[in-house]
DNA sequence: ACCAGGAGTTGAACACGTTCAAGAAGGAGC
DNA sequence: GCTCCTTCTTGAACGTGTTCAACTCCTGGT
């Protein structure tokens, strides 16, 4: 769940500086946003000198993933409380892409300037980054359990890509709710109750004749896409 | 095609010396990279102080908008000569995404710079924005000629969809290419010539029976989301 | 010719993220 | 106790993007 540490912790007191500092940085990424941040004021409220903020996080970038973590954290438990019960591939997904719209929406303002960092290729918080990856790959696994879960009949080429693509299409629905400005991100919800039949129909459709060989290829190709082999 | 600029140019010798400091930021972006053109560079660079360059430029991102114009005029001029004498639809989606590859090359080394800016929704720069509308209107434009132009035969409400649809796509290639680090982007290309053959046979199996119906609906979800009325 | 007022220009100053040489604290072996 | 080494901690200093009060230059009106 987590990602990997900066630093490994050595000491207790060491992980116990270093949980505080993060802990200082929610709290002013919290009341003051991003920017009033700093990293003066981060590690002034933690009760540490910037150095030593240097030493266990080095960089603010590096900090935010406390951010991010927390964020994937409380999806996966939303979401896996969402998934129980549920049957049907369309309630699954659904459920899982909504709890992600509930779980952020109170990070909507500053998901921005989030967005911004996250959006540099080389940042660390790039959720294609090799830093990101252990969050990813959990991520991934979130689609492969409501696949599994699910009435989904597919080929099995199709199911085995099919977790990353969802997750993909997840990354759309994070692309739009960013830029989504309106009261509660309904148009987000909206986007994914109705996105959700369909796709729930297309990949229904994969099995038509004429479709089959089509969508074997775009497996192919997602296979010859994919990161370095 | 060019948007707005950050000042209006009042005198020729104002405008005289907007355009030095943007071919000084040019050069230097392109010697030096992003972060090693700094202000104090560009602005000696174009041989003015640095309060000056901030009296045009209120910020060093929006000198890179000037960037981003010259990406996109000279996209638009590669795009026309190699539409022309092509009439397969597959031959002139490839030939416009591909021209786009081969113009943004030289700029791919700060091109996550410059995502980085553009990612942020209330950015100018980004692709949604309503600043950069003029241009984005331009390139959705760009890829009806590749429809009209083309032997595609298509439902006339996806007809009506599909250019901004296929600019989505485009934006999609974008986004692969900019986190591609393949020598001369090599796997976007490829990414593009075995992409397009696949919307072409995609989009030809729409008027299939069990298809058509969901096209429809697809369709009907992208008017129900698209920009405020 | 003079003036008023806006356009254009300047560089010192500010706050920020980040680095680094230096030191303090802690523990393992003796 | 002492020594040595690593871990941990510090804050001054650096280079950056950006701001701003003050300045000069230019232009139109009289």
């Amino acid at each position: 769940m987590s990602t990997v540490p900066d630093t490994p912790p050595r000491s207790p007191k060491a992980e116990q500086t270093r949980q505080s500092i993060i802990d200082a940085a929610m709290r002013l990424f919290r009341t003051n946003g991003y920017e009033k941040a700093t990293m003066r004021a981060i590690a002034d409220e933690a009760g540490v000198s910037i150095g030593n903020a240097y030493y266990y996080f080095s960089s603010k970038e590096h900090l935010i993933q406390a951010y991010y973590d927390r964020i994937n954290a409380e999806h996966a438990e939303a979401a896996a409380a969402a998934l129980a019960g549920t049957t049907t591939f369309s309630e699954r997904l659904g459920a899982v892409l909504l709890a992600w719209v509930d779980v952020a929406e109170p990070y909507h303002e500053f998901a921005g300037k989030f967005f911004k960092t996250a959006a540099e290729p080389t940042s660390p918080l790039s959720p294609f980054s090799s830093e990101s990856e252990a969050t990813r790959l959990a991520a991934i696994d979130l689609h492969r359990e409501v696949i599994d879960g699910s009435d989904l009949k597919l080929a099995k080429a199709l199911r085995a890509e099919l977790p990353e693509l969802l997750w993909l299409a997840q990354m759309g629905v994070v692309l739009f709710w960013v830029h989504d400005t309106s009261d509660g991100q309904q148009r987000t919800r909206l986007l994914v109750r109705q996105a959700v039949p369909l796709i729930d129909r297309a990949l229904r459709l994969t099995r038509l004749p004429g479709v089959r060989g089509l969508v074997d290829d775009v497996v192919g190709l997602v296979r010859t896409i994919k990161p370095k082999p």
